[in-house]
DNA sequence: AAGTTTTAGGACTTCATTGTCTTAAATGTA
DNA sequence: TACATTTAAGACAATGAAGTCCTAAAACTT
């Protein structure tokens, strides 16, 4: 898996927000519930996109948290690079400190062009887009019955 | 870092074994100490590369290991299958079950594009061709002193 | 002011990966 | 046969990521 589940739960819960109508808070526990998410680990993962300055939060009742701006103007790379920093772009694949552009480990250049690409992907790719491919996509992971019981 | 250390550190030491000169078996312990990585730790993963086909090990006096077929022969996936399996390349950036080329994450698509680039990265390097990378690169972490004492 | 709701923050536990150690098995040598 | 050398294999320890829990702080409600 490319992200930590870091990552992965904070660019999904993101786009938990870039989903909702107008900009109202939402409560953490929800979104937690929506996502089958651990309550505890989410919040702490808010806390960071808060510190980060991509949610807003606000507590007491009515209060929960929301986007610091508009969809369209958060990146994927940006949830990353609060959640886990941009070591992922820069390291070595071999995790070496002396590979350097100057000095390449015998993977660096071919590693190099796919990391561009990844991180350009990233940084392409904005909320608004996510959030209308994912109108068909139930991101829960345990599925619940919608049924009308019989 | 794309790869796990077990990989990285398998990787290393399948580049090390191709560059012997003739194919002689070479003990675990010169590897360890030449690319600077725990003998035990070393030994582990050459029980899998063995298990795994890649490479072949001789017990007792005079024995090693030595690459079960020539560089050439030998791809960094091939490693990287052995150690760590495909997972990684078959697995949803977000760790979902679900996700499908069928039924889509978000970023399914996008990242579909990318692992088929890594993949095809590594199933098209061998390791005779990194071997000719590595001749102007020092893979001991420690770098050592040559120069003659005064 | 007292009590409720909600995020913030820190301490703690659990789990997977990484790394170490010890013994067993295989092979060679004297 | 006895002993040395080397990989094989399993048990164990250390680390870091992931996840849980408890208390504090902020905001609202009455």
């Amino acid at each position: 898996m490319l992200f930590s589940k870091t990552s992965a739960y904070g660019i999904r819960a993101v786009l938990y927000l870039s989903m909702q109508k107008g900009h109202p808070f939402v409560l953490i526990r929800e979104i937690a519930e929506n996502l089958n998410l651990s309550y505890h680990f989410l919040g702490k993962i808010f806390q960071n996109l808060s510190q980060g300055g991509l949610i807003t939060s606000y507590k007491g009742p009515n209060g929960g948290v929301r986007l610091a701006r508009k969809p369209e103007d958060i990146f994927v790379l940006d949830v990353v690079r609060v959640l886990e920093g941009m070591d992922l772009f820069t390291e070595c694949v071999f995790g070496l400190d002396k590979c350097s552009d100057h000095f390449p480990c015998p993977l660096h250049h071919k590693w190099f062009r796919i990391r561009k690409e990844i991180s350009e992907m990233m940084a392409s790719t904005n909320f608004a887009q996510l959030a209308l491919d994912t109108n068909t996509f139930d991101f829960r992971i345990k599925t619940v019955s919608v049924g009308t019981p019989i």
